[in-house]
DNA sequence: TAGATTGTTAATCGATTAACAATC
DNA sequence: TAGATTGTTAATCGATTAACAATC
């Protein structure tokens, strides 16, 4: 992914670096919670178990946030990550599918505390449709394009079915979502503009099994 | 990870392959389920939108599963990648915490169907102890070790809230699980014989957050 | 000033891709 | 045999780590 730092030195940013926004977003936080006004590389790096210079290096691809000599101050870091990564505004969305997944994702609050607020819950099951989930109403899957054009929503969670999750995301895409969190175990097409991202669950319990079994054993076994 | 391939060579295994392997065999199982008999490094790797080269580089590891000149067989692939995976016979999981998202993932019946029968669920909450989730009940949490004891279950996941993560966790390990799969947003200490896997699910919001901020737009302004 | 710490480049490490001999 | 395709090593690419001048 290839942005323009403070600076206007054009960078790719390896996606090893995006993952690590976050984390490094969660413990600034935390450290805001508890008062804490200055934080060295060193401090952040080792609460995290990376390397300072990975941090710094990190950094460095939006321009640096100090000075030679000085720490970085919590209270300037955090609204700068939070810019970067996108969420200095609510970032709105929806989930289609509001069978279990989509149920418990609608119901895990870290999301809005983060800054995505859920807008809409949609599913195509008439039973369902009129429930409330943590004061967002379940609508019918047919009005999901409309609500997204009308709200300009730009990120889509989808919890459908296999055998819907094209179409789905089709629509959603047709409605102008532009990031899907796709929760289903197919792969979804899409144009280059639209970014998705396969949660694929059952791949984090088989790369458990794999190591699980080969650790503990007698070297030789393994 | 240092594995001893099926030729006694001894290898560190990546991660990112080791990821990779969940994936192999889903396409293979689809496969088998069409009745194709046999499938070359080209077909498998394009089908997954990776390179032939890379797929061969990652069976290396195990020692290859053909001979130059012939395409890898999908009867024997499929129960060679099963057993790599470990998960040749079925590999029992309990879940830890029964709230929205233990909930769902016990709902969940993908994880059955690729090996990993769910054989228990616990709750601290008395309302829920005593319900049923697919035919598994929901037990005191105060059961939770025994059982995972007489049982001999090897694989844990854990829903529970934040603030007993890490007890609930210790209780597991001492009861002999040796993978966690960590959905709550904290650190889980473990001993070494311990694998830990933290599925941080907000990140992956995060990160679709800072990619569709960038794209789309003027290439002068990403 | 002296110690600490950043930004930044260079060195190292590891993973992906290419190339090709072996062989079916 | 000729074409296809593997196993395997070498080349390339990219990410992590180390080093250090700048400077607070």
């Amino acid at each position: 992914m290839t942005i323009v730092n403070n600076r206007g030195k054009r960078f790719r940013v390896p996606d090893a670096t995006i993952k690590r926004l976050p984390l490094y977003l969660d413990k600034l936080i935390l450290l805001q919670q508890a008062g804490v006004q200055e934080v060295s590389s060193r401090q952040l790096a080792t609460s995290l178990d990376i390397k300072a210079s990975q941090l710094r290096h990190d950094f460095h691809y939006f321009g640096g946030f100090s000075k030679p000599g000085r720490p970085y101050l919590v209270d300037k870091l955090v609204p700068a990550l939070r810019e970067i990564i996108g969420i200095d505004e609510p970032v709105p969305i929806v989930i289609a599918g509001a069978g279990h997944l989509g149920n418990a994702l609608a119901n895990y609050r870290n999301f809005e505390r983060q800054g995505f607020p859920l807008l809409g819950v949609f599913d195509v099951d008439a039973d369902l449709v009129g429930r409330e989930i943590r004061g967002v109403t379940i609508r019918p899957m047919s009005e999901l394009a409309d609500f997204i054009r009308e709200r300009g929503i730009r990120l889509g969670v989808l919890t459908v079915p296999l055998d819907v999750a094209q179409i789905v995301a089709d629509d959603m895409i047709a409605a102008g979502v532009t990031g899907l969190w796709n929760f289903t175990p197919t792969e979804i097409k899409a144009p280059d503009h639209v970014i998705v991202r396969n949660e694929r669950l059952a791949v984090g319990l088989m790369c458990l099994s794999f190591k699980t079994k080969r650790i503990g054993m007698p070297e030789e076994m393994r």
